[in-house]
RNA sequence: GGGCGGGUAGCUCAGUUGGCCAGAGCAUUCGCCUUACACGCGAAGGGUCCAGGGUUCGAGUCCCUGCCCGCCCA
């Protein structure tokens, strides 16, 4: 904890700029006396507040990102900077775009995660395990340990990601179990519940025996596991008619089984017991088998027929059923490409429908009896429906382990294990606690999400180039039908992604949405248990509640006619019976139904009255002052009206109770987008939390603009947001925008609705240097704040920004710091370096607008009036900005922070700033292209570097402004404008308008010039550095009048860039070296006292080599038969052109060398 | 088993419809405290673009086969 809690001293620097406006800005950019005074004034002027009523009066278009909401069980990752740094950089990019921004922060409760680690906790600081708090009391009084460990983490969050400098609209931040956040899961169960979308299910789940909890499918982690194969054999025995005894059972003999033609069987001895031998990884499953399984296409099938087998020990008799689904056994298990499971088999399968998925189905399809034998920490259990235990006592109480080796040797033992072969396979492991998965019969809460309304939704919401399925690309009847749904509005980028999306959802399977834990939305189902006939008081029941009451009448109409009296009938929804989408089971395991039917309740207004019905209907139990006191409550609550209904329902039932568990996290998680903007009901949200615009935000920002997530998520979560956001937001959202607004109304779209987001965005994940995920047990993990720490958040930022390349993984070497001992890694000093780049270009242009004074013009400079420097920089400008602007359009970050290095580093620093020095004082045009040039540049950097950029801004702002670039807009729109200069925020960089750049200002021509006079230059420093030139001394160029003239107009550009005292025409003297410029014989002298012959000769040498072979590819080339003939013409053109110049400047050369020797 | 991504300089990575002599940063070597920046400036060396085949006048780029690494799903 403490190790991300902020430096307590950095808050407390003094600001810097405000204190010492006049001085010069230090040498270095020191991040630490940066970062927190700007982040106050971004916070106190509000600079990141989303305002919906801009939106919905047309004035502004949205943009709106949702956050993942990070997991409050953890301090951020690098993971995580990652993740809100891109986040960031669109959010602020947008805003100075001009769009209504908004970015809700917030966090998950992240239900089994939190709570296992505050579980730990507990046990450690405490002693004490979570069965040891007992009772509702007991798990409030739990629940209130993780709930003080959520506020704790939430604040180091919250920390974390300010300090990142992620520009949130902090106000707006939710937590996904808030009351806000509550109210949108309550809702949505209650619709999906009514709709029959969610259900009640007693099935195999995937079972954590470890938390104790069920786990969803995509919870569950394949694990190579080192394991056998074990061959246990099963005595064949008769079905015994007339008995029940197993011990009746009768044996079926090998010679009888040779007269029912079964194969192979006369090589037994005939009076012995005959046997099928089943292959098995679980032996210890064999306890709760209920058949053994052969393929029909089997040869010894027939002859089998009607037979049974005998468990030993165990002493259940079982059938012999037919199934397709048995793997055949290979008729050479040694062969080459057998199919591993054929290799194994021995074409008899153990079928034990209780404890294994597939053995649950061909149990369904044959009617088998379903027999657990565990208990749900995976012991083995004669308590959990398991009652013949024969013999087998012994392994009652043993884990699953132990009982496989006991199993195993109670086979051999008895001569029934046939072999055993070692075997690895892939076992389901549970994401959190590690452990195997035990597939568990148990009664599960599920989501259906198999419906067509939820994931074939979820489908038709993809765009149509995106979908690999060509029906649904051209069915004409959809693709009219869409519409202003959120039909193909959903798009993925890298579009790679939209495949993982989309054969999810064509696999996808009902989602198991309960589990057994505390932590977590309750799920809002009552149960109304039945009144034994006993527990009936018949004095409670009056004359005329007897008369009035509608024997026949069912729960649901009872119920509703109680909660219509009570003006609730639509708070509580009554049923009779939950939902089952697949047939019961037969056997032993049968759904139990103790309760009468059950009750979905909607809000807390739901919860009372239910409440409320308990107590009247616990009456019978307590005397007769507390149940005149218990009616008389209910009628004042709700009205003399209510009480005959009420009690005719509360006379059918002796208690309600609440289901123990609690929604899976991802169910709130998939409200996300519409939970944080107040669905279901946003004025209650307003009045809950003081935020007056809630009610307009889901009209203004949902559907969001952009989801940025990684791609682990995309099944967990974003397919699960598409689902609910069109099954529960009605349809026509766009329309409404504009017209004003109101509270939701609660009938959704039911599958038509519109998308969550229009974009998804998919990320890189980070592994350290080797490629492995960073982590906490291989201490390979860089924790974000001590970056910011060392190295400051944008350089941070710039790093990850420039390391988001479009590939899946992207690798960040991990070293540790010597001086801290921590990790970094060398990748982030390129952040800091291009900080602090961008900090001295700064500081030298403020030094020089400084010192101008008031004399600059206010009038619009025109790129005529400018030199060649000037253009280039203007033009280069502006292509930067248009790159930006399409590299951001397509998230492509890492272009974007490229181009941006590029710009600064290469282009204004190493050669925009070099030549201007010598001129820049004494030119008024020059220094408001400066000006403009590093506004532009800070404007366009601040999203990726927003502290620096801002601390920069605010000196460049106070200087006295110089003129206006005609073409390069730094102003934004005017009508705008007045609104702006009155907000609290006014003149913050991260509110400033986004650069736009004219065509004009693109001027080719002065790119070429310059390109062509920057490798003139090159040129000459080639040839001072290879004659170890002293970098002060000024040489002399000697070159052809053309060239001169062109030096000439260039504005001392390559003087002062190549070291030169004098441009000459005329012949050197004596000592001078000579080299090729554009085919062109060009000297440079005066580059010391004496020419050092043998460097020289060195160099020419070297010179004429590479020329050969550049001369031979080209000749090449150009002997090609086919290439002059089929390439373009341009490209032929060039290539000869090269050719030419590169044989004179090797005859130059040659001509030197001879000159020299 | 199915799907996806990657294999380019010592390291981390660019290289968008095939077309200048394949680029950048770090690291290395040489020279510079040139008054914005040594977290810097100037220059240099360094590549069988995983292997093999194909299409093409031309392939890092497109197609096929194989090898290796990683991820997701079953």
């Amino acid at each position: 904890m403490t190790d991300h809690a902020p430096n307590p001293s950095s808050s407390t620097d003094p600001k810097p700029g405000a204190a010492a406006p006049s001085n010069e800005l230090p040498k270095a950019y020191k991040p630490s006396e940066h970062e927190d005074a700007i982040r106050a004034r971004w916070e106190s002027t509000g600079a990141f507040h989303a305002d919906p009523s801009r939106v919905l009066s047309g004035d502004a278009e949205p943009f709106a990102i949702v956050i993942p909401p990070p997991n409050v069980t953890a301090a951020l990752h690098l993971g995580h900077a990652l993740n809100n740094t891109l986040q960031d950089v669109l959010v602020r990019a947008h805003r100075m775009k001009g769009y209504e921004t908004l970015w809700m922060p917030g966090t998950d409760h992240a239900g089994i995660a939190t709570q296992s680690v505050v579980e730990k906790r507990v046990l450690k600081e405490e002693g004490k395990r979570r069965a040891d708090f007992k009772g509702e009391e007991g798990r409030r009084e739990f629940v209130g340990k993780i709930q003080a460990f959520k506020d704790e983490y939430e604040r180091v969050i919250t920390d974390q990601l300010k300090r990142m400098g992620c520009s949130c609209d902090w106000e707006r931040q939710r937590f996904t179990m808030d009351e806000v956040c509550a109210a949108a899961v309550r809702e949505a169960f209650f619709q999906l519940f009514k709709d029959g979308l969610i259900y009640r299910g007693k099935r195999l789940v995937n079972w954590d025996p470890v938390s104790q909890t069920a786990l969803s499918d995509d919870e569950v982690e394949m694990e190579e596991v080192d394991g056998h194969f074990f061959y246990l054999r099963y005595p064949l025995v008769h079905r015994s008619e007339n008995s029940e005894d197993a011990k009746d059972a009768q044996e079926v003999t090998w010679d009888e089984l040779a007269s029912r033609g079964y194969p192979g069987a006369d090589g037994h001895d005939g009076d012995e017991n005959a046997w099928v031998t089943v292959a098995t990884t679980r032996p210890e499953t064999y306890l709760g088998d209920t058949a053994v399984a052969i393929n029909p296409r089997d040869p010894r099938a027939a002859a089998l027929r009607g037979l049974c087998v005998q468990l030993p020990l165990v002493g259940r008799v079982i059938p012999i059923v037919e199934d397709d689904y048995v793997v055949m056994p290979a008729a050479d298990p040694d062969a080459e490409g057998v199919d591993a499971k054929a290799k194994y088999a021995t074409g008899f399968l153990k079928v034990t429908p209780a404890h294994d998925p597939n053995d649950y189905e061909i149990g369904r399809r044959h009617g088998l009896p379903v027999i657990n034998v565990m208990a749900p920490d995976a012991s083995i259990s004669d308590l959990h429906g398991w009652t013949d235990i024969g013999d087998a006592r012994g392994f009652v109480g043993l884990s699953r382990e132990e009982a496989r080796r006991k199993v195993v040797a109670a086979f051999k033992e008895r001569g029934l294990l046939e072999a055993q072969k070692p075997y690895r396979h892939s076992v389901g492991h549970s994401y959190r606690s590690h452990a195997a998965i035990e597939p568990y019969l148990s009664d599960q809460w599920y989501v259906k999400v198999t419906d067509p309304r939820l994931a074939g939704a979820a489908l038709d919401a993809m765009v149509h180039e995106q979908r690999g399925n060509r029906e649904a690309q051209l069915d004409p009847v959809k693709r009219g039908a869409e519409r202003e749904a959120g039909d193909a509005s959903l798009r993925f980028y890298p579009e790679r992604y939209a495949k993982t999306y989309e054969t999810w959802h064509e696999n996808i399977r009902d989602w198991c949405i309960s589990r057994q834990l505390w932590w977590g939305h309750r799920i809002p189902i009552f149960y109304l248990h039945q009144r034994t006939a006993q527990s009936v008081d018949p004095g409670v029941v009056h004359s005329w509640e007897q008369r009035n009451l509608e024997s026949e009448a069912t729960l649901d109409v009872l119920g509703r006619a109680a909660a219509r009296a009570c003006g609730l009938e639509d708070d509580v929804w009554f049923q009779r019976d939950l939902v089952e989408t697949t047939a019961p089971m037969s056997g032993p395991q049968g759904v139990q139904r103790t309760y009468f039917g059950v009750a979905c309740s909607r809000s807390r207004r739901g919860d009372l009255f239910l409440g409320h019905i308990h107590r009247l209907a616990r009456m019978s139990s307590s005397s007769t002052e507390d149940q005149r006191v218990t009616r008389e409550t209910f009628v004042r609550e709700y009205g003399n009206d209510s009480l005959r209904p009420s009690m005719a329902l509360a006379h059918r039932i002796s208690h309600v109770s609440q289901d123990p568990d609690v929604l899976d996290t991802w169910f709130s998680s998939a409200l996300w987008p519409m939970s944080t903007m107040g669905w279901p009901d946003a004025t209650a949200a307003a009045n809950a939390t003081g935020i007056a615009d809630f009610p307009q935000m889901l009209d203004a920002f949902n559907p969001t603009s952009v989801l940025c997530t990684a791609r682990e998520i995309i099944t967990l979560w974003v397919s699960r947001m598409v689902m609910f956001n069109r099954y529960l937001r009605p349809e026509g959202t766009k329309a409404r925008r504009h017209e004003g607004t109101k509270t939701e109304k609660h009938e959704g779209g039911k599958g038509s609705g519109p998308v969550p987001f229009r974009d998804v965005f998919i990320h890189s994940v980070i592994q350290d240097g080797e490629g492995r995920k960073m982590s906490k047990s291989l201490g390979n993990g860089v924790d974000p704040l001590d970056i910011i720490e060392s190295h400051g958040s944008d350089a941070m930022r710039f790093t990850l920004v420039q390391m988001t390349t479009s590939t899946q993984d992207v690798r960040m070497p991990v070293e540790r710091d010597p001086t801290t001992g921590k990790n970094t890694s060398p990748k982030f000093d390129q952040g800091r370096n291009f900080c602090n780049k961008l900090w001295n270009a700064a500081r030298f242009a403020v030094s020089i607008l400084e010192k101008a004074g008031a004399d600059d013009a206010s009038r619009s400079v025109k790129p005529s009036d400018l030199s060649l420097v000037d253009r280039w920089m203007l033009s280069r400008v502006a292509t930067t900005v248009a790159d930006v602007d399409a590299a951001l359009g397509e998230y492509q970050y890492a272009p974007y922070a490229t181009a941006m290095y590029d710009l600064l580093w290469r282009d204004f620093c190493d050669w925009y700033l070099e030549a201007i020095k010598p001129t820049v004082a004494s030119s008024a045009p020059q220094r408001a292209v400066l000006r403009a040039t590093l506004d532009a540049i800070l404007r366009m950097l601040h999203p990726i570097a927003p502290y620096i950029t801002e601390a920069i801004h605010e000196r460049v702002r106070s200087l006295l402004p110089t003129a206006a670039i005609a073409g390069l807009d730094l102003t934004g729109d005017a009508k705008d404008a007045a609104r702006r200069a009155s907000a609290k925020w006014a003149g913050m960089l991260c509110r400033e308008v986004w650069p736009r750049a004219d065509a004009s200002l693109r001027d080719e021509r002065a790119e070429q010039s310059f390109e062509r006079l920057r490798q003139l230059v090159t040129a000459c420093r080639e040839v001072r550095s290879q004659h170890q030139v002293s970098p002060k001394r000024r040489v002399k160029l000697h070159v052809d009048a053309e060239l001169a003239k062109e030096i000439g107009a260039s504005g001392g550009l390559v003087e002062t860039l190549a070291g030169l005292g004098e441009v000459s025409t005329a012949t050197p003297a004596a000592a001078a070296v000579t080299f090729s410029f554009d085919s062109k014989e060009c000297f440079l002298s005066d580059l010391a006292d004496q020419v050092d012959a043998g460097a020289e000769r060195e160099r020419l040498t070297k010179q004429i080599t590479d020329l050969d072979k550049s001369i031979t590819a080209l000749e090449g080339r150009l002997g090609n038969p086919g290439y002059a003939d089929r390439a373009p013409k341009h490209l032929v053109d060039q290539t000869r052109d090269q050719l030419m110049k590169a044989k004179a400047d090797r005859e130059a050369a040659r001509a030197n060398l001879a000159r020299l020797s």
